[in-house]
DNA sequence: GTCACTCTTGAAAGATATTTTCGGCTCGGC
DNA sequence: GCCGAGCCGAAAATATCTTTCAAGAGTGAC
């Protein structure tokens, strides 16, 4: 067969280049269940649900369990980016030895309209501690790194990104300007857009959006991304649109969300983690520049508190 | 086959009746050792030493490592009381987990200027999550159902904050605007206190600011303090000075800062949580209407995202 | 409403990996 | 040197996993 005929092995690669995740496993099912159709659901809920259950099954087995065919089990554990069952099933061993070892999870359920208030932020806290393990676990350093050495020596950033992810844009540029960075946020698609123009390579877009199918934030970063300039996008959703457009693409986790607990909730954790990293890692290689601005900034919001 | 003649697979137990072992697995191959044919101690041996490389290793892959045979391999398996060699890698696997999640990284350490990627991401995960269940721990549900009670049924909310602090107030005001409340952030400690001169009694003025004595976020809570409007302050210092003008405090916790970690990124998670717990309080209290305003922002937005 | 199209899905063929069989081999005893 | 007991690996037999392929479900255009 010529290599020119796409085999469905390599035919959507769940997320490419990607080493098998050990512990990572729950983070990428929640993070890629969305893109999933209905059987892989059925199979990636499974395997989420009792890793050691599961573990302990053949590709029958589970394709019987799940009440789908042996070909839905793997291409599964191809989305999950597994070379096929077989290593799933290993990594799905590991799992089970290491929560075993490990104290039991304290599984929430949802939040509920009459949830007294210390429940509340009980699963509130919990949630958000889950997203952030989620998305660190899953988080690609090699794409982190890359964005980070684009970031640092870039002429100039702007960052899009609208609604809750337009706060996260903003904080990520308040934080780029005070290492001494040039950044701006960008919320109005319009400016945005005009803006993104004025792009060229050597110059770094970054969007934001959780859904990965923003069109407010797609088109400024497409049109950066016409003009040669380097892309991120930091997504809940790595295959979509949005990452198109994105030579960097760094996915955040986004724990369950229902009616109480809106998605921007959640997604807006990860994002911020994200942001953090972006920020240090930057701090890290332009250290002689950004320590003495850090401190300046810091001294001078001095006088404007009370003692 | 008569069942007189015994097969080989019930030939000899290794021991009898034991489950596979799933950590003990080093002490078994000591155990067993002696009784151990030459080539069966070989593979024993390759497996005690590198359960993670043989985890990934087929039959014939750790027969020819070991110079014997796919024979032996699963004869040594069995005489380690497994039901064959697939079994045995499914153990090694879990095996390897363990050993890797055991060895702790020194996530306590503060971040170093030549930390790889991986470990600040790590680092920043592991603080955030440190920030959020202390802030959980220490916030006073007490003060927070006062709070929320005072939004739920405030003809009008205001929220002050600058800086980082100034992100987290829009985060708050978006989300209660989403429900149907009257909701205004400012960073313009000018356009706050002219606003703050409009409260009265039954509205709701709220202060961010991590340090407790950001002159520009107190003094518009004091005016609206002593207009009558019912003041909350989300501070990391209780005994601030903000907490004078403030009928209820919510403490946020927040991890050590550092050089490389300014206070805007842990003291951000803290209060952002407290946001959060704000906002699902209100949502519940307010369910009947808030529900439906909910879906209706979700409704409005679908049409911006592109397939 | 109908058609054409794409995407999803499972049955079965094909490829690998594991298990078993079976006979050669070594080694110690006589 | 000859014999028997048990160890060992090559290859057959079986189980498991992977790929192919065509039918079915869903979707949008007309």
């Amino acid at each position: 067969m010529k290599e020119i005929f796409a085999s469905e092995r390599g035919g959507r690669a769940g997320s490419a280049g990607t080493p098998p995740a050990p512990a990572a496993l729950a983070a990428k099912v929640r993070t890629l269940a969305p893109s999933m159709t209905r059987s892989m659901q059925r199979v990636a809920e499974a395997v989420a649900g009792d890793p050691a259950g599961c573990a302990a099954l053949t590709v029958t087995g589970l394709a019987e369990l799940t009440g789908t065919s042996e070909a839905t089990v793997v291409r599964t554990a191809r989305l999950l980016g597994y070379p096929g069952y077989r290593d799933l099933r290993l990594a799905l061993a590991g799992l089970a030895a290491q929560q075993q070892s490990g104290r039991a999870p304290a599984i929430t359920t949802d939040i509920a309209v009459d949830d007294p208030i210390a429940d509340v932020v009980a699963k509130l806290a919990y949630d958000e501690q889950q997203t952030l393990a989620d998305t660190a676990a899953g988080l690609d350093t090699v794409q982190l790194g890359a964005a980070v050495t684009a970031l640092a020596t870039a002429r100039r950033t702007d960052v899009y990104g609208v609604g809750a992810s337009g706060l996260v844009a903003q904080d990520l540029t308040q934080k780029l300007l005070r290492i001494g960075l040039v950044a701006h946020a960008h919320s109005d698609p319009h400016l945005a857009v005009t803006n993104a123009v004025q792009l060229r390579a050597g110059d770094v877009a970054i969007a934001i959006t959780h859904s990965g199918s923003t069109g407010d934030v797609i088109e400024p970063l497409r049109v950066a991304f016409e003009r040669g300039a380097t892309t991120v996008a930091i997504t809940g959703r790595p295959d979509g649109p949005v990452t198109q457009y994105a030579d960097h693409v760094l996915t955040t986790s986004t724990a369950r969300e229902s009616e109480l607990r809106p998605a921007a909730m959640s997604s807006r954790t990860g994002q911020l983690l994200v942001v953090d990293c972006l920020f240090v890692g930057v701090a890290q290689r332009t250290y002689e520049s950004a320590a003495p601005a850090l401190s300046a900034s810091y001294e001078a919001l001095a006088h404007r508190h009370r003692s």
